[in-house]
DNA sequence: TTACTATTGTTTCAAACAGAAACAATAAAC
DNA sequence: GTTTATTGTTTCTGTTTGAAACAATAGTAA
């Protein structure tokens, strides 16, 4: 075990699945390593003074721009098999560190899973130090990605899934203001099935947590849509 | 950050909230710290090239004597409430340990939370070397707890509430046959509420997971129950 | 102005489900 | 046999859900 002083925990680390809604698909951010090309989630250290939610907050706000974002965590992954130093050595090297065999970033990492939910049109991704680019991904199009990666997704995916109903957490992936068939299209991509328009009115509607606003003249020759929004709570 | 030489991985923990249930009340093991009388849960340390569920598990099998037991992660807790070095320090001061103020176990920890559901009667607790005893408390008459261990509880609670259907997680809490109405007063005790008999019974006969076995004459003047266990996978 | 079209909001109808109570079966005691 | 306590099943009713039809309406085009 290498002495750290890089003012972060060792040992601990979080990695992020952020999840963005384009208009028709469900996506997620990926990260570009320096050089070798490979993909990861967008991840990050705890400060030894700093508590993991606000790290994990903070890692957001530097990838992402964005604030007071949707985020829970979901699970903590510990097993042996994601562990592999060569690959990190590989990493760092790429970006023109020299890397003492001993390297604290080197060592086993246990990583807590954390999911953000975002308006995609917010967002400016921005890379960090030791990535060239982070761009959007769909949900069934995911390349490989470095360590226990693809497996964390999966993870995320399922816990977003039955975790969907309370409080219309998809709201979260929406402008503050949206119409119904919006909603349904985040529903469907989050699923992957389609639904019923009228039950899935009126299963919304009669949670009770939707607010009716003024009607959107988009300019198709139709009847207008309703916007909605979340009701502040009272 | 005090260097290291236990074999333990630095700033990670974990806590378990081992549930049981006594035939009328839903119940969770604590340990008693030595001559402080302070209660805990039961948790531990990973060791640098243990996987972190191996590690949850070797903990339950020193504490209950039981393998092969249903045993889930909910929750990995962060905070920076939860750090009091003091606290520790007494702990292992009143075992007749010197401590230097360095100590790697005075240092901030992350915990991560499992939870375990086991056959109450097959267990013979069994304390560690820090602690008195270790024993079953009601989850409604739960004390004050270490640290930050009551909100884990609570956490856990809710995490065993929302879960509890996906595969009759509670016959975990029975041993393996047993009755219809011993498996309603199960999950009565977990949701804190009385539930009807008929619609219990069609509801998880409906499953379609439960095997019908002999029945169970008590010696009781009135028609025997049958039992049931779960149906084995195909 | 008046059809016409595409989309949205609402209603209807039947099937499935859930909650409460009644009914039926039965093991042991008297 | 009769009685009693408990368990297994059915019935009745009201509610929810799924699929389809119906109604409303903003723009387009004759």
């Amino acid at each position: 075990m290498a002495f750290n002083t890089s003012g972060y925990l060792p040992h601990i680390a979080y990695d992020s699945v952020i999840f963005g809604f384009s208009g028709e698909k469900l996506k997620i951010l990926l990260i570009e390593y320096h050089k070798t090309g490979w993909l990861a989630l967008p991840g990050g250290f705890v400060k030894v003074d700093e508590p993991l939610d606000e790290a994990v907050k903070r890692g957001l706000r530097e990838r992402t721009g964005l604030d007071q974002i949707f985020l829970e965590q979901f699970y903590t992954f510990g097993s042996l098999e994601r562990v592999q130093p060569e690959i990190m050595k590989k990493i760092l090297t790429a970006h023109d560190k020299d890397i003492a065999d001993d390297h604290w970033l080197l060592d086993r990492f246990i990583s807590v899973g954390y999911y953000a939910l975002i308006d995609y049109d917010k967002v400016e991704p921005t890379p960090d130090a030791l990535s060239d680019s982070i761009n959007w991904y769909g949900v069934d199009e995911i390349p490989e990605l470095l360590f226990d990666h693809n497996f964390i997704v999966k993870k995320a995916l399922d816990h977003l899934r039955t975790h969907l109903d309370q409080k219309l957490l998809s709201v979260n992936l929406l402008p503050e203001r949206f119409t119904m068939k919006e909603l349904q299209q985040v529903y469907e991509a989050i699923l992957g099935e389609k639904l019923n328009r009228a039950n899935f009115q009126r299963k919304i509607l009669s949670l009770g947590i939707l607010e009716r606003h003024e009607k959107l003249y988009s300019g198709g020759s139709h009847k207008a849509p309703y916007l909605y929004s979340l009701k502040k709570k009272v």
